[in-house]
DNA sequence: TATAGTTGTCTATATTAATAGACATTTCGG
DNA sequence: CCGAAATGTCTATTAATATAGACAACTATA
């Protein structure tokens, strides 16, 4: 593994972000751990066969993600280390999952409302194309660093009280309690990775050309009926999905 | 969704990249599906709100990959559309869970080795570090394309003609049968999503910039005694992971 | 067969990314 | 307190990216 990291151009990619890239993943594989330090600029402009200019504009992004800090006449010291594991098995919860990885746990609600569905999340929640559906957008943190967003919707005429109970109770597995619904499972999950969109980008609070893992999930009561269709857009450098089988 | 796509500037990611990703996005979301063609040069680059030329780049890339192929005076037309869905549970296999969505899947061995394991092969194949395995890489296709690349471990001393009895028979499976193992079971998956590094491209003939899903998984006996470590990069734009709970 | 609509090619220019080198500034250990 | 080692800043140059416009070549159709 002593192998020189490779960088390549012309191809789209600006070297400094390929670097940004390699490193932020050096630091979550925690190969800078003995020193908390990222190695010297001209060491890892050697190590990429680049100018030490194009390393320190790599360095200045991560920086600017607050994922290192430069201190002059030091070195370039190490600020956060984290790659969140996340659960997916029938059990998915968001919060509860990730245990005593973050010490506090938020969803936002972004927006909510009340659309007729079609295509996948019908077919998903198996219910007629143009039924009404109770939509929720949500942002979820851990410790203050957003770390996915989400679209979910749930049938109308059996949770009419979705997003007011979410909003009192900040939790869709109580929301969904206060509705009579004390147990679900996951019965389906999908996922796909791909370069986050422009919202993504300002909702996860990542730079451009960053990975989104997006997950459309399927949640049914216990007898199998679908009570929620969701797409989730993790912040693929913020966590680490685990499957539970 | 009329939105217009959002392309960003001094990102490090150049605009015809991006818009190469975006057109990609649509093509296997199949918004084009009516007529079977790219929207014309002209089109896109007033959707994207850039230069014309710069379309032109991110379609010659595209055409590169081999996505779609231009034609002059007619347009650009979609040469493939397709996403693998690759189901993840515990009886994940390679070859049989692609069932018929594709003709003719195959494994090709690139490397084999014995080598002493340390760290988190060790420790997920509960074996002592420093002990044996024979370590197998390979590059997986379905159709000629290639899907993923894996690196394996398998312990020595229980399994010590493994890389022999694979290229044999050319399957894992069969090649635990041979040496005695009737069945076996998935018993833990990790994924993580990152941009392919220099070798990955190479061998899934990916453009760069492209995304790989790693899956980090374990196999185990139906003691439960692990039989396989193995990281597994998906090409992410080729597949999409079904996990069955 | 004319023509509208499309991709292909060329030239020119401006902006951004990357390289190169020099030197200032700060930290830390001997 | 000196000097090695590290980051910060500046100038200059080259290469890659993006824009702009004009026109050629090809396809399909009215």
């Amino acid at each position: 593994m002593n192998a020189k990291k490779a960088v390549e151009r012309q191809t789209g990619v600006a070297l400094w972000r390929q670097i940004a890239d390699l490193i932020r993943l050096s630091i979550s594989n925690g190969d800078y751990d003995q020193t908390g330090m990222v190695p010297p600029e001209t060491v890892l402009a050697g190590q990429f066969g680049v100018n030490r200019h194009t390393v320190r504009s790599a360095l200045a992004a991560l920086a600017n993600e607050g994922l290192v800090q430069a201190i002059q006449g030091r070195g370039t010291m190490i600020q956060r280390k984290e790659r969140l594991s996340f659960p997916i098995s029938r059990r998915t919860r968001f919060s509860q999952g990730l245990g005593d990885q973050a010490r506090e746990t938020e969803a936002r609600l972004l927006a909510k409302a009340t659309v007729p569905v079609a295509g996948d999340v019908a077919k998903g929640l198996k219910i007629d194309p143009g039924a009404l559906c109770i939509q929720l957008d949500l942002v979820s943190s851990a410790d203050g660093r957003p770390v996915s967003c989400s679209t979910s919707f749930f049938p109308q005429s059996r949770f009419p009280a979705m997003a007011e109970e979410f909003e009192r109770l900040r939790s869709i597995t109580k929301a969904f309690a206060a509705q009579g619904l004390a147990d679900y499972v996951r019965i389906s999950t999908e996922l796909v990775a791909r370069h986050a969109d422009a919202g993504e980008l300002a909702l996860l609070r990542l730079s451009p050309g960053a990975i989104v893992i997006e997950a459309t999930a399927i949640n049914a009561d216990p007898e199998g009926v679908p009570v929620q269709f969701s797409r989730t857009r993790f912040a693929a450098d913020r966590v680490k999905l685990k499957i539970e089988t």
